[in-house]
DNA sequence: GCGCATTACTTGGCCGACCAAGGTAAAGTT
DNA sequence: AACTTTACCTTGGTCGGCCAAGTAATGCGC
């Protein structure tokens, strides 16, 4: 064995934001059982959204792509690159638009994509074990809001209320 | 204005696993919303769960960091290694054991404590904005249980059932 | 047609985070 | 006492992911 992720028990300091810390944590052991299923197909953890939504729309312009998943532009620009070099993508340039670029999924990616739903269907699987019909659903639904509340790209008034003086510290000696 | 994440709108590719895509998207806001929060107290998004810890249990072998924040070790070493470098931890060899080494946050990282915690509160609420406190608390006992289900280390058989064959496949021209 | 803002992508840098492998010191065995 | 295992940490490498800044082509106003 090595690491073994553990499950690092109720969080003595869950302190501030206990939900935060349980998204946080959930999120991260979630990634690591994603990531543990992609490794066996040659994916790495993230490309699979990548993939995904090039398997299901065709070829795509890259911007449109970015859009898709959300993610910062370098970050799938590098993510293409491994893609490709892995086979699993091509890109040209598009021809009605000599900046822009179009990405599709190889056809030797073809195979992987069953294999990928498989896995990311057990992973459900998985990470829902033991929860009925009726909690799935409002853990989705309640995530949901979670995603609004976050997003929104108006989160201009940060409200600086640091006022409070520090507390007694323990360490330094 | 720059990358906007943008919350890209309902998943058309949920397919496979709604709550899957659900809890990686919310974690990227949740994170990213935690960044840009502690960006200004000169922390990076992860770090706040290390000082946090000890801030409120003192000097502390490393290995206990490691198991409390439940991060893999060489994580934890370089992060630990570039909080010393900012000034917010310092760290020497414990003398009962010498491969061991006590971990301890600075002085000068006392006056961050209440700031984090604020922000962390404030990010808490951005986060669950809108939630009345039963669906809070229901929140975080559905992430609880998808923490328990995923971090069982017994996670050995596979049970790979790889057999469908690969269904059509668009994309190739 | 010319200049300027916009759009589309890339590059470089830095971090968190993983895995794999290594080195050293303590604990357990024989 | 010598050997083996185990624990503790580090190094090196690779990725996803962000930001900041840069390049190139398009579109718009004039």
């Amino acid at each position: 064995m090595k690491a073994e992720p553990a499950c690092p028990e109720p969080p003595s300091a869950a302190s501030g934001g206990p939900v935060s810390h349980a998204i946080s944590r959930a999120a991260r052991l979630h990634r690591i059982a994603a990531g543990r299923l992609l490794r066996d197909l040659g994916l790495y953890p993230g490309q699979e959204f990548v993939m995904m939504h090039l398997w299901d729309a065709g070829p795509v312009r890259q911007s449109e792509l970015i859009k898709a998943v959300g993610l910062d532009p370098s970050t799938v620009t590098k993510m293409l690159q491994r893609l490709e070099q892995a086979g699993h993508v091509r890109r040209c340039p598009d021809p009605a638009d000599r900046r822009a670029a179009l990405v599709e999924a190889t056809g030797a990616s073809c195979g992987l994509k069953t294999q990928v739903e498989q896995a990311w269907r057990q992973l459900e699987e998985t990470t829902l074990a033991g929860l009925d019909e009726h909690e799935r659903e409002e853990l989705l639904r309640l995530l949901g809001r979670v995603e609004g509340n976050l997003c929104p790209q108006a989160r201009e008034e940060h409200e600086e209320a640091a006022d409070a003086a520090d507390a007694a510290c323990v360490a330094e000696v």
